[in-house]
DNA sequence: CTGTTAGCGCCTTCAT
DNA sequence: ATGAAGGCGCTAACAG
């Protein structure tokens, strides 16, 4: 560990403190002699410029902190990756940061940021703890993938219901009419939208809802078990499942096959976020994909927006997703119908 | 955001700074009536102490980093968890930093610790650009789940000997015969201390190793499935299947079923690290579990003793692992013999 | 182009 | 128990 500094290399070199920080700093605006004996005495002395007391000097740290819900959660990957590649670029640094549905650790991660440990905070957490939600001034905040309607916060989504239809109206297109949807933690923004688009694409094609086909979930894997085995056990029959989340989906898969129906020949089966569930899917997963390093990207530059300055734009930035084709969705066969019906429960 | 300063809270308590920099720190060291009239200014003023400011004055950040290899891999998040758990006891913070196995990345966050942007290192890549490993001075680094040959570091790990050995041991047990061995990257020490305690099983057992069933992989889904391609493509008789990973297992089996292979009726399959790659398998992977919150927070452990001025031991830590029973093993049945030869190829 | 100087906000002796 | 004062390492005016 070098413990030289600014002095000690200005000493070294012959020159004023100021004239190494410029050398550093600013090359150009220092006559090439001089520069050179200073690089020399930098490396001479293997001098590292303290970061803290640059930061403090400067008042910002150039580090945001990156808050999910969860990090056990694959998904998040590849949003840190869009977020790191952009800030890394811009110079920045991020820290990720696990809420653990947690209001003390949100608490904790906004005080960091109070505490100016950090510039600014990425939250995808999908709430606020109260106290801070209706906070007169908060520190610089981007909301991504949530949606937190109590507060005023600039954010980075998807259309949720859009996105929905596209899967649903894909089954529909198929010929499905009996559509299972296993939906996220309700009533969330992120999860009602998700059924709303899914009522949207059955009106839309005349199809009458049937709550029987709505089973409800939380995102993780169990539960896309647990709803196929509320499902049959109930002996609602259907041909087709959209579930909220790939984890259900694959869950969901798993149950299905346990209980001897096939997929996607008698059942089937689109996914939602296109994480690497899908991929080792068998077969693999017809999915809405999320660009999750775009969002990532995305809020990261509104952050830098705000962090340099420029007004953020209060109306939130909307990202594409797509549905990619893969091998769980076929036509239904009228056969199954029947099947379907005769050989519910375990 | 407040802007308040440890002065404005002093002259609005009509105190020093001094004073308040105490009733802050160590109450117990003013007097109760003084203290009151403290914490009230800081309520009224909203103070929160600069956390840079404290930093630099005290010239440690109590932050840490963790550099893994890849954060796509889900396999890191519970040794996140672990470390984090222990440095948040501790008043630490942690930093997740992803190296993509690119020298220039490592040696940013390196450097990072040099400039005090962090006080420590938690290293789980396998490897330190050489500039670094034969660096003099290296600023504080613990490394995890690898191995560095070149660096005398802190190291906390796990007998990938033993460990490889507890899974194929389980499957000449069962009475597999003809195992095939699915590596890591090789020479890397992981890898190859996998691959040796496979060469050891065999050895106490008495089978003689045959080249033809280690299959070279990457630890990634698609290296598993090309290492089924592979084997089915030169006719290689087996009937059980070890995989250094769990990612490379699930390749595996998926890659064997589309050939018309069933697991576990004709291979049996054994992962390595018990991710959620063995919950979403079909059926449960057998694998070798790793104790990862444990091994995050041991490591993390050796940090704080380090930064505390504590000596480390130079000697690493080794974490225990464990055989998970699962569904993909069972005893081969001998028609399957016969079958894997004739069947070969697509 | 280069040097001098004044802090950034806080903690911590050293007095009192 | 409290106050005064120095300084952590660096950058950014401001002079020269």
């Amino acid at each position: 560990m070098s413990t030289s500094t600014i002095r000690s290399v200005a000493k070294y070199a012959g020159v004023s403190t100021a004239t190494v920080s410029r050398a550093l700093a600013t090359p150009e605006a220092v006559r090439p002699g001089t520069r050179e004996k200073v690089l020399a005495a930098v490396a001479a002395l293997n001098f590292v410029p303290n970061a803290q007391a640059v930061q403090f000097r400067r008042q910002a740290t150039r580090t945001v902190i990156l808050l999910v819900r969860d990090i056990s959660n694959p998904f998040y990957l590849d949003i840190y990756k869009g977020v790191e590649e952009t800030a890394f670029a811009a110079g920045y640094r991020v820290l990720m940061g696990d809420a653990r549905s947690d209001a003390a650790r949100i608490e904790h991660y906004v005080e960091m940021v109070r505490r100016r440990q950090a510039d600014g905070l990425i939250l995808m957490t999908g709430w606020l703890p109260p106290s801070l939600a209706m906070a007169p001034a908060l520190p610089p905040i981007i909301v991504a993938l949530e949606f937190i309607p109590q507060a005023d916060l600039p954010t980075v989504m998807i259309d949720n219901e859009a996105a929905a239809r596209l899967a649903v109206d894909h089954l529909i297109r198929l010929g499905h009419r009996r559509i299972v949807h296993l939906t996220g933690p309700l009533p969330e923004p992120m999860s009602a939208g998700r059924h709303q688009g899914y009522l949207a694409a059955l009106a839309a094609a005349g199809i009458a809802p049937d709550p029987d086909l709505t089973v409800y979930g939380d995102f993780h894997v169990a539960s896309g078990r647990a709803g196929v085995v509320n499902l049959l056990a109930r002996r609602v029959s259907f041909t087709a499942l959209f579930a909220s989340s790939d984890a259900m989906a694959i869950g969901a898969i798993n149950e299905l096959r346990a209980h001897g129906r096939r997929v996607p020949e008698d059942v089937s089966v689109v996914g939602f976020d296109d994480t690497v569930f899908a991929e080792v899917s068998d077969p693999p997963l017809t999915t809405i994909r999320q660009h999750r390093r775009e969002i990532g990207g995305k809020a990261m530059e509104l952050m830098i927006g705000i962090l340099s300055g420029r007004k953020p734009k209060p109306a939130g930035i909307c990202v594409e997703v797509d549905l990619v084709l893969r091998g769980t969705t076929i036509p239904p066969a009228h056969v199954h119908q029947r099947h379907a019906i005769s050989s519910g429960g375990t």
